[in-house]
DNA sequence: CTGAAAGCGCTTACAG
DNA sequence: CTGAAAGCGCTTACAG
């Protein structure tokens, strides 16, 4: 027996007939006489038959393949994200592949370029948090090739996003802060050029404006990579300075670590002294001491939604209007936040 | 202008020259006009033509791709092993494929069938909790298909594998705990069908052997699903039950976090009435309080170091001896089981 | 220096 | 009911 899978014409050849007819016994078509079919049908489960998906892509101009590109899976948030893609999918008979930007435009520019070389049938991308040229993606759409946003928006651009409120989230976040008594709220934020971390921002300068709290530029300290690092020593430099803090709100949960470690090391009591709230309710935020408040965002939903809007795109005859999705997330109040009445 | 990728038909239709001569161009091919490259180049360059990969794999026999099938990718541990599994595959030109099983056989049979489908070059996989059955991928192997196991190892095929040394880690986390003076030590073990719980278990017997610390049965817990809620519960149980218990190896971390919380809830101390330590050493055990000693597995290094052996077998010209490479734990010692001397 | 032909695995319109 | 032919995009041995 030859090495290697079996082809239809290996098929073909040991049962003396011809491929065309081995091809349409394999797929129940019509008028193959049942004799020959049966023969097929045993001879392909014998040796293990399995379609080969690339001829199949060549011939059908299609790879049913969905492609996507994310910062990085190691992230709680995205991996579920992952998981509702995959899962949403996989019912409609597409396989994803994956690459990770590493929040890098180089990288994410290399991997669109691999998946389109891949010739996959769409493409969900949520950019890196260096992107700032979209160049790469819109050569992708003048190309032909679906593409949908998730998680991190893009401006400009004729695609359909699903997207977290990031304005409401970061409403509900400080809004709670301020109905703790907080008065004096820092914002940890995300870099400028993310569109979800300038809703952030939008979302926190509302809620104090809205409750009359004053706001100077000071309270509002840029954490560039996100790291739990970063914003410890972000949040530390605060505590030194003159500032009065008595709350923080964290573009994300890693943050939102970061400031608890920095006001633990500074002698204050969370959440009496300072309250803290994150954003992504990562997976352990309860388990941490103590659980850090957080706003929580349906990743897997997320996922299948983008999934669907990608394969929605992928079906249609001809490109339709972009749609936006926009989730609504929700507060989660854990000791972090949670002062006593 | 047509929609879609340009092709190397197109590029030879617009310049009125053959397809081969195209190709023959785009791949700086000896005796080719300077001229005829420079058109060529030029053009593909402004219709940003990307070489189809599908074709490529067809005619080339060969996907550069390595398909992975891993359990579920939102664990750190896993999410390491596939970052570095990708570097390592980049860096020789390969992508990569990944299916999670989510601990199911079925899935996880599904997932291979697919990425066989696929006709990836070489398989990764590290198998499910459910599977017992090794028919799949004794298939595969039959087939000629590369393949090499990462983290779970497998029995009984012939089939390279890179692990951790869990026999090694499993004692070195208990000597320490009897070293902290630990007399009564409870393990909460992993399935018995796979063979790192086995060796886990193993590497805790040996050291309780040497340390001539007696045992009996009820010392060893099964956690099925390696949860924290799982373990959590059966570690309440015990702490009802009339066993006498200063100390807890969990088989993995989220079991450790499980064993943290019971062991609050019943109003002991830890370390000091109970001392704990986990395995895998988990992104964030640290940050839990008390922090969670841990036996730290090298993620990255074991996705590197599997993506080599599949690289190299898929270059090989025959098939070689299956090599096992055995990589080191480090025991991390946290609050959780450190009392004072 | 360039082109026509064959082939990778599959499907399907066209004949018979 | 079955087969020969063409074609998806690409490469390369063979001619010229």
């Amino acid at each position: 027996m030859k090495s290697g899978q079996v082809t239809i014409k290996d098929i073909a050849k040991e049962l003396n007939i011809s491929c065309s007819t081995v091809s349409r016994a394999l797929k129940d078509f019509p008028g193959i006489s049942p004799t020959t079919r049966k023969s097929v049908v045993e001879l392909a489960k014998k040796y293990n038959y399995r379609p080969n998906a690339i001829a199949l892509s060549l011939r059908n101009q299609k790879t049913n393949v969905i492609g996507v590109v994310i910062p990085e899976t190691v992230h709680f948030f995205f991996s579920t994200v992952i998981s509702g893609i995959e899962d949403a999918a996989m019912k409609e008979g597409y396989n994803v592949m994956i690459c990770q930007s590493n929040e890098k435009y180089e990288r994410e520019a290399d991997s669109i370029d691999a998946l389109m070389g891949a010739r996959v049938d769409g493409l969900l991308v949520s950019i890196s948090r260096e992107t700032a040229d979209l160049a790469h993606l819109k050569k992708v759409v003048d190309e032909g090739t679906p593409m949908v946003f998730f998680d991190r928006l893009v401006e400009g651009m004729n695609a359909s996003s699903v997207i977290v409120d990031d304005y409401q989230g970061a409403y509900d976040a400080v809004e709670h802060l301020i109905k703790q008594g907080c008065k004096h709220i820092v914002h940890l934020s995300g870099p400028d050029n993310l569109i979800i971390a300038r809703k952030r921002k939008e979302g926190y300068l509302s809620a104090l404006e809205d409750y009359q709290i004053p706001f100077t530029e000071e309270y509002i300290v840029e954490c560039r990579n996100g790291s739990e690092i970063e914003a410890e020593k972000a949040m530390s430099d605060l505590l030194k300075s003159s500032i009065k803090i008595d709350g923080v709100f964290a573009n994300n949960d890693l943050a939102g670590l970061g400031a608890i470690s920095a006001v633990k090391k500074a002698g204050k009591s969370i959440p009496k002294d300072i309250a803290i709230v994150g954003f992504s309710n990562w997976q352990f935020s309860s388990l941490i001491n103590p659980g850090l408040s957080s706003i929580s965002q349906p990743g897997y939903e997320m996922g299948c939604e983008a999934a669907k809007l990608i394969l929605e795109e992928i079906n249609a005859k001809e490109k339709g209007k972009s749609q936006i999705k926009i989730l609504d997330t929700e507060l989660i109040v854990r000791d972090s936040s949670k002062r006593l009445h």
